[in-house]
DNA sequence: ATGAACTTGTTAATTGATTAACAAAAAATA
DNA sequence: TATTTTTTGTTAATCAATTAACAAGTTCAT
């Protein structure tokens, strides 16, 4: 299938675990302008995304909810799973954990953290082990490990983030503040708390 | 001045804070392409940014950094500063409170945090007092509050999210999973982590 | 049956954001 | 002094995303 633009995959994403929560009431069928209305988005915005998709709705009822979640899977689950990792096992690190690990499905698996904390490392939290940041470079190739959340708390960031390229790494979830390095061809996404205060700020008295 | 575009204010959030840190450096100018390339944007982009901002570079310079601070801190910071709570000091809720104290300018405030558990309620962090949940409505009010910050781990967060409303919170940035329903003229920004993941997965493999 | 009331699917139009293009200014170089 | 180099400021062009418009299918009520 054609490449979907970033805009619909991000929403494409959300549908599905909207979509997931949705099923648990055993209903069979949605509309477009109910969907639209849990994500606050425009029925007509949701029609278009499930058009690229390549999913078909019914006249009457709307869209089968079991055949949107199988298209959705199989668009965002290829191939199989993409392996990820946290670098930084703290309070942000720890929560994005099991905030990842509550959702039932997700083509994203997580199965290794990192820490240079003698306290943390060798613990397990949901049976997810934490290892030696030493060890990260073998680890990563080992387990071809495509994805790296940054939640440490360090000076020296841009040196680790060179070592984490080296190993494989080819996108960064990046929580630290400072501006980082990274060559072309690897992604990089970045959200800061404050930014988004800032914005909102702005917005209420504009 | 005439309103500025969304992607424009929050570029202009993310340029005072590496501004702020190249000041450090005691260079007293910063060229167009030396503040994209900190914030992987095209140069064209900061310039036309800078232009909506107002400010005026120098042909031989570039733009003057103490100049360009003082006109964002003016876009920014108006009027004043906005308050702003965190609901749910968890784990989250604390790594967040720390990361938006250790910036050094910045037009938000947050001065009391809540949470229901004993443990959390009149102990503070750097400073900062946690409330107990059920006087949130009168210390809302009395503080103009006006933006939530939603890191509570919760069954019913539509009561919550009612309750705020209703003390005078006109924006939410949440973190929670699950739709929720606000009316017309509040602010809502998500981010959910697992939206980023599948998003990079999805780039990563087409 | 006929039309009213829904809905989907799709193209066209609009709006918004980014990037290209280039004139104008200033200094450096030849 | 003329030319080259570099950078800003701004308009125009392009690209991306959203929204409007509407034909076509389906059921329900009359
Ligand atoms: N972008 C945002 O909105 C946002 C929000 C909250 C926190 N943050 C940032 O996230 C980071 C983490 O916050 P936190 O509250 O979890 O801090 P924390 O201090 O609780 O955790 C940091 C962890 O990183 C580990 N660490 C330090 N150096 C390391 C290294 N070289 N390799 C591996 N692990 C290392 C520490 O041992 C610790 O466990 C901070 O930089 C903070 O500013 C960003
Ligand atoms: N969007 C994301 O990317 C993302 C990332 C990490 C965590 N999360 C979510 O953020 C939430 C918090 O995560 P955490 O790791 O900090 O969890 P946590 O369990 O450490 O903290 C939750 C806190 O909320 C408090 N709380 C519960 N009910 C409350 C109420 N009614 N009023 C006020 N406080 C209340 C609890 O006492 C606790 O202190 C979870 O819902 C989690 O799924 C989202």
């Amino acid at each position: 299938m054609a490449k979907l633009p970033p805009k619909t995959v991000e929403r494409i994403s959300q549908y599905r675990r909207v979509l997931a929560k949705y099923q648990t009431l055993s209903e069979p069928f949605i509309f477009s302008h109910d969907l639209a209305s849990l994500l606050h988005l425009n029925p007509v915005q949701v029609r278009r995304d499930l058009m690229l998709l390549g999913t078909t709705g019914n006249y009457r009822n709307g869209y089968k909810v079991t055949e949107l979640l199988k298209s959705i899977d199989e668009t965002l689950t290829i191939p199989k799973s993409t392996q990820a990792t946290i670098i930084g096992m703290g309070r942000l690190g720890e929560s994005l954990l099991k905030h990842i690990g509550s959702s039932p499905v997700c083509p994203v698996m997580i199965n290794s953290t990192f820490d240079i904390n003698p306290k943390r490392i060798n613990t397990t939290i949901r049976g997810i082990p934490c290892y030696d940041m030493t060890h990260a470079p073998e680890i990563i190739k080992e387990q071809k490990i495509k994805i790296a959340i940054l939640t440490l708390y360090t000076e020296d960031i841009q040196a680790i983030i060179d070592i984490l390229i080296d190993a494989g790494i080819e996108g960064f979830i990046n929580y630290m503040a400072g501006p980082i390095k990274i060559p072309k061809g690897i992604y990089l996404k970045e959200y800061d708390i404050r930014t988004t205060l800032e914005e909102m700020s702005y917005n209420i008295h504009n």
